[in-house]
DNA sequence: TCCCATTTGTCAAGGACATAGACAAATTGC
DNA sequence: GCAATTTGTCTATGTCCTTGACAAATGGGA
């Protein structure tokens, strides 16, 4: 009888987060505004406004002015009332940000991976952290979410990584259990090739695209899907995992079991080994290669039209099964303009409905952004969702 | 100052749906009962039920008996509540049902089609539905839905059925419109293979697996898939549509582009081909092929073979893209074991993480049956769902 | 300069919905 | 027959939202 606990919060949270939808949506924006756009009352919006303000999310910012009537406090989201950090871990470097609530970056930094792997690595994430938020004129404690990329399968549930190659040590440790209790906040990993479809969906080419899919194409090869507008991770969070494509070899050789038919195919080395094939002396690495191709030499035209064409079938094969309205390249390879040229010139003659091809937006920052985007996204619902109980 | 309109009906409409669902999964229950589940107090749940009640949703339907304390009375789903209609047009037949709230079938019929096609397959529909609404003991105005399955790439957006080579005239007339114009009620058109896909994911093999695909092998081949737990269809309904996926043939062969280089690989006819090829005189049918495989025919046995190593081969394309926990087979082809037992063998050659194979449970009802599942959590959700309202 | 139309934001009253606790009614078991 | 238990209603109370009135602030024109 002194006070009831918390009987109807769902309401006032449904409030809480329409207005703070509309806030994030109309930027500077005023209490009378926000009524007219979500429909509520008028004191329902100073009253949800005012908690907002006492909680540090809003602040007010100015004034309007110009109008007939009475002035009004335009209020904002406060950005830095949030802070993430993206981590893309890479075989050889470490890139690193911390975003606030707007997706702003507000610190940066890239670092060349501690080749000891393993704990070291958790070591060197919580090193970088400190670092990174004072750059950022803040503590690590005011960080309330960390997103990890990483090379390598990731069991969805679990987030740990059960294959991860180019990595030493770190399919042996339950790397987001370590680290976020190191950090003592959630800590998401995810794939480093679904961070960057995933980036792009937040502020590149899938921005307006509910189905696409990134192919990144390098030493490895690997591909992010978003369908429905989510991100597809599969049974055993092995979606995308095209390296094993049955295309460009015989899948039943064995060896293709290890590498990945179609990655064998298509990777770095294949397209250098295909190079010297052709008759190719002047190119030790990929760059090299597509110098080469650049300086007219014929070999590397034949190294990158074969390999364009087995890309093309891959992504005929990615078609038929996903109906993908674009696909997006990227990785040391497939961000080369001439290769995607010559996969646009092959993928008419193999699929009937061929899909649109863009180079990343992001170049090898995609992962990166991905990672702020999502911890973005997770910081609203966290901090604004409505949940609905489940019965 | 007369009367408030309607202020805050989130409320209880949020309490409504928790009381739903509680009875639906807990079938025939107390009033007390459902206030321990969902954590209500005994007031409101009283309160609800007593305007499901009055409604027509929920009917009173017993006593509890036998414990110490006052019985309660239980209450439980008034079915009948909501009908709706699954049909499932064939080249051939077209099968139609009506199922209630719980997706109990009340009736179902199967006939041939119309061979004209187009408009007087409206007129089949329309006709099909009176005749078993009749035989449900109802009319058709309470009817709520009607889910029709067909072949063909559907828009998602509109319904529209843009490609059924087997279906004439049907893609000159925008028949979810026509349909539902006709009907007075909600159409829904889908993809007969992508419902097979609900159907199992209702209430077959994929009914705990949120990541598996329906692959369907007959005249044509398709593939419906279920990802996150829910339908894939493509930013143009074309996922799945694996009859263009570059397996079996050359891709870069103009030949493909009309009939898909895999469909035209392991469809009916190329099964057959194959057959006569190896030498086989007595098959007509795939059903005389199996016949004759089944008698210890050898070039039935290499035909059978040959077809099931394609069809392994795309699904660890699939696997490779999607990764679902299990594929599920079906359409005349598919249904086989003689064949499903045959892949089985191949796919662990190559594929490193082959999925598991199962065989539809439901026959040819399975896209009838996915209907149904559609219509059921349509109705669902039309009648008891907590809808935000977007900012 | 003054007044008026316009706009903002608060105040006050009232309704819908939820909770908690008291209590009557119904039932079992000793 | 009585105690224990359970059901379901009644009463009181509190939160949240809405509506309409109203004070405060501002620009524009007479």
């Amino acid at each position: 009888m002194t006070s009831s606990v918390a009987q109807t919060p769902i309401a006032r949270k449904i409030s809480t987060n329409a207005v703070i939808r509309t806030v994030f949506a109309n930027g500077s924006i005023s209490r009378a505004d926000i009524a007219k756009l979500t429909g509520l009352s008028k004191q329902t919006i100073s009253d949800v406004v005012r908690d907002l303000e006492d909680d540090g999310w809003l602040k007010p910012v100015g004034q309007t002015d110009g109008r007939p009537g009475r002035n009004a406090i335009t209020y904002e989201i406060n950005a830095r009332a949030g802070l993430a950090v993206s981590i893309d871990l890479g075989s050889t470097k470490i890139a690193a940000a911390i975003c606030d609530l707007l997706g702003n970056v507000v610190a940066e930094t890239k670092v060349s991976t501690d080749p000891r792997g393993g704990m070291h690595l958790v070591n060197q994430f919580s090193d970088l952290i400190v670092e990174l938020a004072s750059a950022a004129g803040t503590g690590a404690d005011k960080l309330r979410l960390v997103v990890l990329g990483s090379p390598g399968v990731l069991d969805p549930a679990t987030g740990h990584i059960n294959v991860a190659p180019s990595i030493p040590g770190i399919d042996a440790i339950n790397l987001r259990q370590v680290f976020s209790d190191r950090m003592g906040i959630p800590v998401i990993v995810e794939n480093d090739v679904n961070l960057a479809a995933q980036g792009e969906r937040w502020r590149g080419h899938g921005i307006e695209t509910n189905n696409f899919a990134f192919v990144a194409l390098g030493t490895g090869v690997g591909m992010g899907i978003i369908a429905n507008g989510t991100l597809l991770r599969g049974a055993r969070g092995a979606a995308g995992e095209i390296a094993y494509l049955p295309i460009g070899g015989d899948v039943f050789d064995p060896g293709g079991f290890t590498l990945g038919t179609f990655e064998s195919a298509v990777g770095s080395v294949a397209m250098l080994r295909r190079y010297v094939g052709f008759g190719g002396r002047n190119a030790s690495t990929v760059a090299d290669l597509f110098a080469a191709f650049n300086a007219g030499e014929t070999s590397a035209a034949a190294a990158i039209e074969e390999t364009a064409r087995l890309v093309a079938v891959a992504i005929a094969a990615i078609g038929a099964a996903l109906d993908p309205e674009l696909v997006i390249t990227g990785g040391s390879i497939g961000a080369r303009p001439e290769l995607v040229n010559a996969i646009r010139g092959f993928l008419p003659r193999c699929t009937p409905y061929p899909p649109r091809i863009e180079i990343s937006r992001f170049g090898n920052r995609a992962a990166l952004m991905g990672g702020m985007g999502i911890a973005v996204e997770r910081m609203h619902d966290d901090l604004f969702g409505v949940k609905l109980r489940e019965v």
